[in-house]
DNA sequence: ATGAAAGCGCTAACAG
DNA sequence: CTGTTAGCGCTTTCAT
């Protein structure tokens, strides 16, 4: 695995606190991580020369660099991030926060930006704010300088923040929406007007909305795309909840839809579209027969399989694309000089999956009234839950 | 929100490149932030006044604290942190690195670990490795001296690395068990016995464990842990695989199992475990009257839900417990000085959770044979599988 | 109690 | 092409 002459992943050298040393006796602890001095005084050189031959790639003659490099291999010399940040003010890391590494959504955005910070050179390192506002301001204030940029993900900040913010340093936001501040959102409509005609064309002739969080940018998107798409195609639509976004929320959801007669329900987000899915099922309904289920975000996808039967049909993000976008429009802000034209906005449109989560009313195939049976059970599922 | 004279969440103040201040015009691209010396100068004061005053608690007069502290608000100060690190070799930040993000066995491990590093008065930044040996690396190597100590989960880095890299940098490892190196494991032994003899006591005559990757360490304690026990209750064992440790991997692991005639199956871990499940379903089998299925992980707990059905029976991992537990373990070997008593291993025990997809096999209740229905049925699909 | 000075490890002018 | 010199922003002796 390691060739002879090969570096080794790791250097042989330990370190100490750096202000415990200075005397000529090794400090206790371990010994030293060796600086760009050891590296010069042992290569007979200026540390300075170190410097260039190990980060300015054309210059010095071939010969020294030679040399010096193989003394720093050997020291198993390796530049101190920090210090070499301080001067030039870039650490080459991006900050990525997200408000819940549990959800599935994030995973893709996750992914997308981390590769494409990779590819450019730089490492991202994740916060997890557990969708508190406190914390995500705490993960800023700590990481602020400590990278060259954030990427924050449904960000749970005040726009008035989130502006101040980006004045002092690099920012882009995926998944919401501030003038002034560099973002990346998710274009829902083209997608939610398919899912309308869809359920439309299916026979349904209204939809319920199953909302999520209160405070959320998407679910406040979410709705109003599907209202505007339901107004123009002449069905039904109405707004239930909010309820919580996860596969606990869809008991009350499922509930709540039944109570009110519904044939198709559109929930905030997967999760939630499961947790419904569960509930039905659970109560002896049929799906689509009973009633037609849509989520949003594919997260199906994310997890490598369709772990619901039937499978989903889903409005799906192009998460990926999205964390990608972000660092790009990152960087290109962060960029030297004149980026004063660099682009503040991405949108990226999401698409219509459809599978066997949503179908024809069983209701509109015999006529568009009800089998005396399925009526009777329906009545009690329904008085059960009122 | 904001109450007059209460700190904004972010200062007003931006920031420049570091490099082209110097000149007394205020560099192109916003206010610099102010410094250390901004604020002493403004109060009156040296810059090793205002140090103090702003870390050393009980020093220097109440008075010129008091004038330090207003003037630093009023300018927006706060600390660079690289500036703080560099002298101090003390960022008050620990890093986590997983293998994969999206595998939720890590979420209880990176909530248990952020919480108590907050608790202690660290920032935890999380790196995901997405399962490579070589990012994994790529990340320590990028982030090492700019945290104060690693917390490794799952590590796929090989022994003699990990054992080099904790010579110059704390570090703890999770679930992974490298003499020298300071680890959190979970013990598995106990409710793996608890296991089979449940098993063993519905009637099963003989297990077949559905094998996770080759290299995992886990897979290997599991395996164990299993045969021992099997050996000892004189129940037949027998391992499959290895399969890929997500639900797609189930398929392959519950097609492999019916060929061999398996009653019980226990699988690595719950995403493989669910993927038999929903393979034996799609086969139109039954859980647990075709075949038990037991996982590890109990990943529905910390998605929120039992999300199967049957409900998963599974070995259950402590792991927000471990997660704390390395974070104080990595503490204490940071500690300063003769830390040299310091504990290097803790081990958690798992827990034994039987649910629904666990009971007496068939074929045990009809006298030990295959009713000619189900032999039938078995037939069809095995040999539709070979 | 406070100030002055020396550095942390590295990079970036500026000379030679 | 290479060495010397100044810092980056902060902490920390060591004097005063």
């Amino acid at each position: 695995m390691n060739d002879p002459g090969t570096e080794r992943l790791f250097s042989k050298n330990g370190r100490v606190r750096a202000s415990t040393r200075r005397a000529s006796l090794p400090a206790g602890g371990g010994p030293a991580s060796p600086t760009i001095h050891d590296v010069a005084r042992e290569a007979g050189v200026a540390a300075s020369t170190v410097s260039r031959a190990l980060s300015v790639p054309g210059r010095g003659s071939a010969e020294t660099r030679q040399r010096i490099l193989s003394v720093a291999q050997r020291l198993g010399y390796r530049p101190n991030p920090l210090a070499r940040a301080l001067p030039s003010g870039r650490t080459a890391t991006i900050a990525l926060i997200v408000p819940d590494i549990t959800n599935p959504f994030f995973f893709g955005v996750i992914r997308g930006a981390e590769r494409q910070g990779r590819r450019r050179g730089f490492a991202t390192v994740l916060a997890d704010s557990e969708e508190s506002t406190e914390l995500e301001a705490l993960h800023i204030e700590h990481l602020d300088r400590a990278v060259d940029g954030f990427v924050l993900v449904s960000s749970r900040l005040p726009d008035q923040d989130l502006r101040q913010l980006t004045k002092s340093i690099a920012l882009t936001l995926v998944n919401r929406v501030v003038p002034g501040v560099p973002h990346v959102f998710i274009d829902n409509r083209d997608a939610v007007r398919q899912a309308v005609e869809h359920l439309a064309s299916l026979g349904h002739l209204s939809i319920i909305y199953l909302a999520g969080p209160r405070a959320s940018w998407s679910d406040r998107q979410r709705w109003l795309a599907l209202r505007r798409s339901a107004e123009k195609c002449g069905i039904g639509i109405r707004r239930l909840g909010p309820f919580s976004p996860e596969i606990g929320g869809g008991t009350a959801a499922a509930d709540a839809s039944i109570a009110l007669g519904a044939t198709a329900v559109v929930a905030f987000n997967d999760l939630l579209a499961i947790g419904v899915l569960h509930r039905l099922l659970e109560l002896g309904l049929t799906v689509p027969g009973d009633m037609s289920v849509v989520g949003f975000d594919d997260i199906g996808k994310i997890t490598g399989t369709e772990f619901t039967s039937p499978p989903l049909t889903t409005v799906a993000a192009p998460v990926e694309e999205a964390g990608r976008a972000a660092v790009n429009l990152l960087l290109s802000h962060m960029g030297e000089d004149g980026a004063e034209q660099a682009v503040k906005e991405v949108g990226l449109p999401s698409e219509l999956h459809i599978r066997g989560s949503t179908g024809t009313p069983r209701a509109a195939r015999v006529t568009g009234g009800v089998s005396p049976r399925r009526a009777a059970k329906l009545h009690r599922v329904r008085s059960r839950q009122s």
